[in-house]
DNA sequence: TCAAAATTTGAAATCGCTTTGAATGATCGA
DNA sequence: TCGATCATTCAAAGCGATTTCAAATTTTGA
């Protein structure tokens, strides 16, 4: 069923069943309804391509995800929101992997090349992002999730991981922990540098001396995290409290915690960032989990809703937005032990 | 840069340009050369939408998520099993969500109707899936991730579940277990429906009678797993075994278990489903998780091969493969407590 | 009542590519 | 040597929508 044939049934010409269809204000109204009723009787549907082609539109928001094991919890909770969003508005998300930075940097170069995405959402940023220069260079509109320091302003969302990261070694430090491991995302991160911050920032502010030791840069998976917990607590003193970057850190942790023989919540104390995933939730731990808390599948609702802003005109400038974070205390973290 | 310009730009006729790009014999080898060298030179790529409209080919395959909820560890690992595949063919995935059952069929009759895509690919089927009818009725192609029971052919990969569920049964019954739970996915879906019947014939075979109290189906989340698994631990006799259907689900139970004051793989053993999650090892749990273990990621890489063979003309009906399910044992299961 | 303005419709150009059918010049065979 | 064949190129017609510009019809105003 092509336009064609829609005007044909109906004795009418393409040029006045298209305006009917798009809501143009020059045709008469019980044409309008005529052709409404029409189409949908007989599932008429625009020809995608056709109408990029014409529009110059293309529909759909593109996502590069870094070698397949980018796609993990975290992307998976964001695209949920992203494309909660997006459905919305009838605009699809096209999800493309790629093997390395290279590929990465290609896989854009033929996004704006061939106009298959009207913008992008760049996430997990680095410092000094390459990937927002090249496209801000490649002039496709794109929106990040994280931040990074460029010189020319970008559309970003991010979540205050400095804040979030010194109120919880803060509050370490206050129930008496001096010993305080954080393990944290990769290096040159964005996102992952702002928690060194904060960790700094609260140990120094307390005049706590910082051991390198006590400082792991990693995935976020839960066999690392075991990993870099059982070689931490076999270090004298060994630390009393963890800080762990996800919520899967946390349970390599907990497993390195008990096969040490140690109690969670009594002989070590441990704060994770809980990106709310809704099948490990922190409140049904054993024992339950205190938290840094945030909805990365909310940020990715908003992040849509952000882009639909960018696309409109907004300029990106003024597409800013920090996020704060909660602190939800619960049973694994508690006074430190004598 | 459009073919246009290029092909003035090489003084050539878009039509000669077009054929060197696109490997056609007639034309001089000289002149193929000088077009690949500009084009690459120039970062020529043709417009996705115009190539679309002319070749009628959209190049990409749709996904369709039920409720966001569906967009979970399992999904996204499929997913990059799907995309790492498909990224070197340079089709891409286009990734939908919808909230309901209703919501999905329309999207796919949009998916149909705007010719958005070339092929789908369906997951999760009921035993009479009433999508696969509806794509059939659309003739759109597409690849099922599982097995449903409807007229005509269809292509589908799946798991044995049955087989895998009638062997981890199996040895439970022969360690001594008489009390063994299952953790079922929802029913209705083909999976738990064949992991029922593998679980049935197994208890059949040793004449051990099913208890209606020990079956739960749900979805593989930690927390309804926790709280089935917490109700069935307060029977008695209470089971002395459990099924789970997947790691998320193994998290729940070993967490009821650990509260309940009982101890996994001495009071109670369990073997979960593992669908091989990178950030979640069986063989890195405490106790280490004895499985049946099936990579999705790798049934999603080959769920792309096949869509490519059945776009390139393969009949579904020789499009079926049913993989093999590995039981492998580890400390999480042992003998019956006496 | 009749020209001007407003309303409603349609023919044709356009988007950027592929592909058909024709044209050109070079090569071949007798 | 000359028609037939081959190799190479190109002009133009699609693909299916939107949109420009013009035409037809109706309404308005003096």
């Amino acid at each position: 069923m092509r336009l064609k044939d829609l005007a044909e049934h109906l004795g009418l010409s393409q040029t006045t069943v298209s305006r009917a269809l798009n809501g143009y204000p020059e045709v008469n109204e019980t044409t309008r309804l005529r052709v409404a009723e029409t189409a949908a009787r007989l599932g008429y549907r625009p020809n995608a391509s056709a109408l990029r082609l014409a529009t110059g539109r293309s529909g759909a928001i593109g996502l590069v995800l870094r070698g397949v094991g980018e796609l993990g919890p975290h992307m998976s909770e964001f695209m949920a929101g992203m494309s909660g969003r997006m459905s919305t508005e009838e605009i699809d998300i096209l999800l493309i992997t790629v093997d390395n930075f290279q590929d990465e940097m290609s896989a854009y170069r033929r996004l704006a090349a061939s106009q298959k995405v009207d913008a992008i959402v760049l996430h997990s940023p680095t410092l000094h992002d390459a990937r927002a220069e090249l496209l801000l260079d490649l002039k496709i509109p794109f929106v990040m999730h994280g931040r990074t320091n460029i010189g020319a302003p970008i559309a970003w969302l991010d979540i205050d991981n400095t804040g979030a990261m010194e109120r919880a070694t803060g509050h370490l430090l206050d129930l008496g922990h001096r010993r305080i491991a954080l393990l944290n995302g990769v290096k040159g991160r964005t996102f992952a540098e702002h928690r060194e911050i904060g960790y700094l920032a609260a140990l120094s502010a307390r005049g706590v001396p910082f051991d390198a030791a006590l400082m792991g840069n990693s995935l976020f998976t839960d066999e690392v995290a075991f990993r870099m917990a059982q070689a931490m607590l076999e270090l004298r003193p060994r630390p009393t409290a963890f800080l762990a970057g996800s919520m899967m850190t946390a349970l390599g942790v907990f497993r390195a915690i008990r096969q040490a023989g140690l109690v969670l919540g009594k002989d070590v104390s441990m704060i994770a960032h809980d990106d709310v995933f809704p099948y490990l939730n922190a409140d049904n731990m054993y024992p339950s989990m205190s938290t840094t808390r945030s909805s990365i599948r909310q940020a990715g609702m908003r992040i849509a809703e952000l882009i639909l802003q960018v696309l409109g005109g907004k300029p990106v400038a003024d597409v800013h937005e920090l996020w704060p974070v909660e602190l939800v205390l619960r049973e694994s973290s508690g006074p430190a032990p004598q």
